[in-house]
DNA sequence: CCAGATTCAATTGCGAACAATTAAATGTGA
DNA sequence: TCACATTTAATTGTTCGCAATTGAATCTGG
């Protein structure tokens, strides 16, 4: 007979939060798809455009440190962007080791046409704002918790 | 002047809760990396062993469907597993289209060495169990909603 | 001034994740 | 029965994600 009932069971899957996450985080990537193909844009792409939209001219460091990516992520990612003709990328003339991210005018005008990206991931969040929003910060505050022990 | 507060602007990162689930799911497998280091498992490969441990001798789309993940994801990962003599692929000969899933006693043995994974999870999230359960459940509503409009 | 440490991006290699296709086995209706 | 559709895994090709390493530029202490 099993040492605890199921819905209590610490190695049960549905009792692990961690399998929510990732699994939430898989449906929001099928959520996304079919809007941002539409863009020519995959999800993390996505991401690093929505950083480069609040402040471009960057260095990849920058971009990993707000995305929790490294260079081995995103050295490939941003030369697919680059490839695109979205990003430019330049070393810095002040500090040769740092490569700069900066918009293209078509990697500017991505921004409007993908305004309708977040209503139509709200409507299929089927969830009111506030909701989501208490979500979010619950989520960030767990991730934060656990992002403090990574180094322990 | 940009259009709204950034507080309130729909296309910031940090109003994103879909980034907020992105970035949690990779703290929780940073986290996760060390502790299943020990037991020789990658963290999808951790997921289907759970699914395993609680029911084996199942065919692929079963463990599919338990986690989402297709054929293409699972055959070789699965492949991994076998390799590992933690589990053992043959044909059904009811159907001959279905590879059933068994655990070798290696692969059931294995659950006990996990047992003290779960707790440091929950070490790490800084969290009591009650707050976790109740995210977890939130988040899979969630998740549930975005799936459902998925074949719309 | 300069040797050694540090920072930054790029690279390599491996394991997911998924779309699209293939091939074989099974199910179904006329 | 038998042509045709469906189901199931496997395969192929592209893109992430990360560990580990490399190499160049910069910083730091003596």
């Amino acid at each position: 007979m099993p040492r605890k009932l199921s819905t209590l069971d610490p190695q049960r899957l549905d009792n692990q939060i961690c399998f929510a996450v990732y699994s939430a985080a898989h449906a929001f990537n099928r959520v996304y798809k079919p809007l941002l193909d539409r863009l020519g844009l995959t999800y993390p792409q996505y991401l690093v455009m929505l950083v480069l939209w609040e402040r471009d001219d960057v260095p990849v460091k920058d971009i990993g440190e707000r995305l929790f990516l490294d260079s081995g992520t995103l050295t490939p990612l941003l030369k697919r962007l680059e490839a695109a003709h979205l990003v430019k990328r330049t070393r810095s003339s002040e500090d040769e080791r740092q490569v700069l991210i900066a918009l293209t005018p078509q990697g500017h005008a991505l921004k409007e046409k993908a305004r309708s990206v977040p209503p139509s991931i709200l409507a299929a969040s089927d969830c009111s704002v506030s909701e989501l929003v208490a979500m979010k910060d619950e989520i960030v505050a767990l991730r934060d918790r656990l992002n403090a022990v990574i180094g322990e």
